[in-house]
DNA sequence: ACGCCATACCTTTAGGCGCAAGGTATCAAT
DNA sequence: ATTGATACCTTGCGCCTAAAGGTATGGCGT
């Protein structure tokens, strides 16, 4: 209760949207996520691997394997199913995040645009 | 992993927000962050009820037992503890929220000062 | 008088998820 | 030969949300 950290679903939707441009694989990602925020979030490789793991096995995503100077690299893409689900979780994010402005009666945010 | 709720924190600052202008009791203030967010937020009695013990015994929160209509109810307030750990959390709220906002906005305009 | 809903408090339990830590292996450079 | 970067991965802890269930009083309509 001390520390909550407002992290509950983000790296799943950071994840799926970094990957809408185009396939990337896991140690791509981390790289990718820290920049794209501006250093602000930074997820550790042990909340990436998992997350990719997961929501592969849910159909979000899909994986191939790919030689690159010898080491193995495992992309990772977006399904239809995972564009929609991205979607949806997008929106999701706005309504609780609109909630919680209006509620804490901080200023607005950016408007979001895709 | 499917439904991410986005909700890790919030009814922690939620709550500590809605006491900032004055003492509550648990029933009203699960009415009260209801209002306060157009109902897009309905935090469960089985939420805030542990929110506020576990707040009351980190000293966030002080409480103080009033007899209504033969009725009891607990009220709290935020003691100066509190008030600072609100502060904060709000100050991480928006930091996160921009930052996710950075990153899935991507393409477009998102005009964020930190 | 009776039942029902709203008020008001609370606990238990289950499950999900983030995250730190640790583990393996290859390649490049010192 | 040892370090550091790349690249993958798993385990285990701990926290928190949220559903469900539990107790009790007051007010309302019939």
């Amino acid at each position: 209760m001390a520390n909550p950290s407002f992290m509950n679903g983000v790296p799943e939707l950071l994840i799926l949207r970094a990957l809408e441009p185009g396939e990337m694989y896991g140690y791509e990602l981390v790289q990718a996520i820290r920049l794209k925020t501006n250093q602000a979030i930074r997820l550790g490789e042990g909340v990436v691997y998992p997350a990719l793991h997961a929501l592969e096995s849910e159909g979000m995503l899909k994986s191939r394997r790919k030689l690159v100077n010898g080491r193995t690299r495992v992309y990772y893409a977006l399904t239809r199913k995972g564009e929609k689900h991205l979607a949806g979780l997008v929106r999701h994010w706005q309504h609780i995040t609109e909630a919680v402005s209006l509620a804490i009666g901080g200023t607005a945010h950016a408007a979001i645009t895709l």
